[in-house]
RNA sequence: GGGACCGUAGCGCAGUUGGUUAGCGCGUCUCCCUGUCACGGAGAAGGUCGCGGGUUCGAGUCCCGUCGGUCCCGCCA
């Protein structure tokens, strides 16, 4: 017999149907019991006899062939998509006999620390509110290709293998590259930027690789980077602009397409009141200052603690709770940035903070070949190192500028999640690939 | 790289000013239960309290070391 999704089962009343599944508990009333039993699409309540059921346990994979009934009035669920029906069994067929597992997966909740829930994760990724995160990751970024697609962006592939330093400076992973010494990617910017001599307006979902040696809740060391870039821009406004109607069209999305992952969560979307805020980092500094005295004027950046006041700020004067930052110092931004024409100690780029933290950040870039060797001189990077990226400016570049997202961080906002490793499916941080290198032979 | 805190059963936790046989919830196993949906009820198994040393008549509890982990800062997406 056909196998027929969970979910259908709804339009199925009074057939004999078959749906497969995971397991997910009995509760054995003696005579009779009760399966959760649970399918791509949905769970549905299985009736059984009892003496059937006596040997199945949770996550262990099976077959049930029977009789769709609607629910009495008095025993409907309303907690589930399934919950006005229920399966009774006539055959049960076991497919694959799971393990004992080493912890409750039946609770609403998975209440596991950490290191648990990674230590265990083809399992924990099943549970409901697990899952629910990477559904909501998969419309972030379906919705981050979307809105480009639609603006005539053209999505390319970036290397992750690269010669030099992306950005110089910051740590990078080393590679052995057959007698050579090559690196992972820090981020696909300069390949991004070359293509927009290409396509003009290019993006890209790619990883990137960053060795930092630090343990935080919001990095990691290989995570996904949505990044775009586009050319003949008038105006330098027009980068975060892009990138406003890019991170409303994921909202949109996701308040569209993932109302029962933000419902398990108990969250919605961040509120937007028309178009977002956008200050200067300078300003930014005399409001924090104003609001805590924290003598935070003449910093080069935003603290974490600063980030949280201003979206603080942010969401009581406009009722938003995501905040463009702009005009960062020229010192603290990478070469390419460029810098404001009417103050050169500060760069047109900015960041995007949204509950507290940085989900984007842009600007627009240096495109005269002249000035960019500048730059380069000026922050002791080599140009030698640069060759291919160089003659993309060359051979003649418009203005542009573009900005890269993190996903995990816009996934784990959304959700309220504490720790980015949850909203990454198999983290990798200084303390764990898969396994906890502390487990493992040098 | 700097700092703070935490390691007690498979999982999540409690454990008082140091005191006798180390507890609770979930899970597991046995039994009972025809309407539960985190079902319920009765019982059982499961721990050298991360490891090593010290103080003490006595250490899960205090001190030192060590290993493991979490969080904050710097840096960033």
């Amino acid at each position: 017999m056909e196998r027929t999704l969970i979910l259908d089962c709804n339009n199925k009343v009074g057939q004999e149907i078959r749906v497969c599944g995971w397991v997910q508990t009995r509760r054995d009333h003696g005579k009779i019991a009760f399966l959760d039993l649970m399918d791509r699409s949905g769970i549905i309540q299985v009736f059984c006899r009892g003496e059937d059921v006596k040997e199945i346990h949770p996550q262990d994979v099976i077959c049930i062939t029977g009789l769709v009934n609607s629910r009495p009035e008095n025993l409907i669920n309303s907690n589930l998509a399934t919950g006005k029906i229920e399966l009774h069994a006539k055959q049960i067929e076991v497919l694959v006999k799971a393990a004992e597992l080493p912890f409750d997966m039946g609770g609403k909740d998975l209440d596991l620390q950490l290191p648990t829930l990674l230590d265990h994760r083809p399992l924990t990724l099943r549970h409901p509110k697990v899952k629910a995160i990477f559904k909501v990751q998969e419309v972030v970024i379906d919705a981050f290709r979307k809105a480009l697609t639609e603006k005539d962006f053209i999505e390319f592939q970036a290397p992750t293998i690269v010669p030099a330093a992306t950005e110089g400076g910051a740590e990078i992973f080393p590679v052995d590259y057959y007698q050579y010494k090559a690196y992972l990617g820090q981020s696909p910017q300069l390949y991004k930027q070359i293509m927009v001599g290409v396509f003009e307006r290019v993006f890209t979902v790619g990883r990137a690789y960053r060795a930092e040696p630090s343990v935080t809740t919001r990095h990691l060391s290989e995570y996904i980077s949505l990044d775009c870039e586009f050319g003949f821009i008038e105006s330098w406004s027009e980068v975060p602009d892009l990138a406003e109607d890019v991170i409303k069209r994921i909202f949109s999305e996701v308040e569209k397409r993932c109302g029962r992952e933000l419902e398990l969560y108990g969250v919605g979307v961040p509120q937007i009141a028309g178009k977002l805020p956008r200050i200067k980092l300078t300003e930014a500094q005399q409001i924090i200052k104003t609001r805590t005295g924290r003598e935070v004027i003449g910093e080069p950046d935003l603290s974490p603690e600063d980030e949280r006041e201003i979206t603080e700020w942010a969401k009581e004067k406009h009722g938003s709770e995501l905040i463009i930052i702009t005009h960062y110092p020229t010192s603290k931004r990478p070469f390419y940035t460029y810098p404001d024409p009417e103050d050169p100690e500060h760069t047109l780029s900015f960041d995007l903070i949204g509950r507290g933290v940085e989900w984007f950040t842009g600007g627009q870039r240096i495109n005269d070949h002249q000035q960019l060797l500048e730059s380069m001189k000026k922050k002791g990077v080599n140009p030698e190192n640069f060759q291919l990226y160089l003659q993309a400016f060359q051979y003649g570049l418009p203005p542009e500028g573009g900005f890269a997202i993190g996903a995990e961080r816009v996934t784990m906002h959304i959700l309220g999640l504490s720790n980015i490793r949850e909203a990454s499916l198999f983290p990798r941080d200084m303390e764990r690939v898969d396994v906890r290198l502390s487990t493992i032979k040098k």
